[in-house]
Formats: C-alpha cells, sequence, structure tokens
DNA sequence: TGATTGACCAACT
DNA sequence: CAGTTGGCCAATC
C-alpha cells in the first residue's frame, strides 16, 4: 500500500533500533533486501537527520562498529557523545564489544 | 543529460 | 596484507 521509498524504510528501521543498540548499514540494506544498497543507507541516514531528527542515527554504524559518519551530527565528537550516553563505550571511534550492541533487523524483526 | 560522489561491503589482485 | 574494483541506488554538479 504504501510506496514507500527506499529513504522510508531505512528510517522506519533505524527508529526500531532499542535503546543501547546499533546495527549497521549494511545489515539494513541486506533486510529491506538492497544487498549492495548499503551505501544509500548512510545517504538516507545523513539526509535524515537534517530533515527530521527523530532518527537515531548515531546507533547505526558500518560493519566495523566505526563512527563514520560522526562528522554529519555537527560535530566530530557528538555521535560519540550520543553512543556513550547510551551506555555504549567507543574507543578510537569505534564501538566497545560492537557485536554484543550489535542488532540485526533481519533477526530480531525477522521471519 | 552524463558524470561524479556518497555515513558501505565484498571480492579480487 | 593492502590497495583496487565492482556493485547497489539516489542526489548533486
Amino acid at each position: 500500500m504504501n510506496h514507500i521509498n527506499f529513504f522510508e524504510k531505512v528510517y522506519q528501521v533505524v527508529v526500531l533500533i532499542p535503546y543501547g543498540r546499533v546495527t549497521s548499514y549494511g545489515a539494513i540494506a541486506r533486510y529491506l533486501g538492497m544487498g549492495g544498497s548499503a551505501r544509500m543507507v548512510g545517504w538516507a541516514m545523513r539526509a535524515s537527520h537534517t530533515q527530521v531528527g527523530n532518527v537515531p542515527a548515531h546507533r547505526v554504524v558500518n560493519r566495523n562498529g566505526m563512527l563514520t559518519g560522526k562528522h554529519a551530527f555537527g560535530g566530530p565528537d557528538v555521535m560519540q557523545q550520543l553512543l556513550q550516553a547510551e551506555g555504549i563505550k567507543v574507543v578510537d571511534d569505534r564501538i566497545v564489544d560492537f557485536v554484543k550492541h550489535f542488532w540485526d533487523p533481519a533477526k530480531e524483526l525477522e521471519r
């Protein structure tokens, strides 16, 4: 029914990320059935933070758990601060125990 | 309108 | 092991 854009789909998934959890661009892209469009997820996120602000984009990082988009939050430390505020430890722009905090939409929402 | 870029990922060399 | 290339889709130049 809704002809939802790729961006809308990404937002829907990202907003469902629980507190203190993180996920990756590729995981979202795969969950949406776009495997290779991981870059678009990042593109959508960057747009989302400027447009809405309700999207916890700081909970979305790359596959290595590295805060690649930190600079898009208006400051190089904002994203790290937000994650640490949720109990996620960040060292050297990378999430500690990333796998432990990792939240896979295809696995949690899935099926 | 064609070419380039972009908060990525995986494979290949 | 590190650098390059291809792929995905959309937005910007």
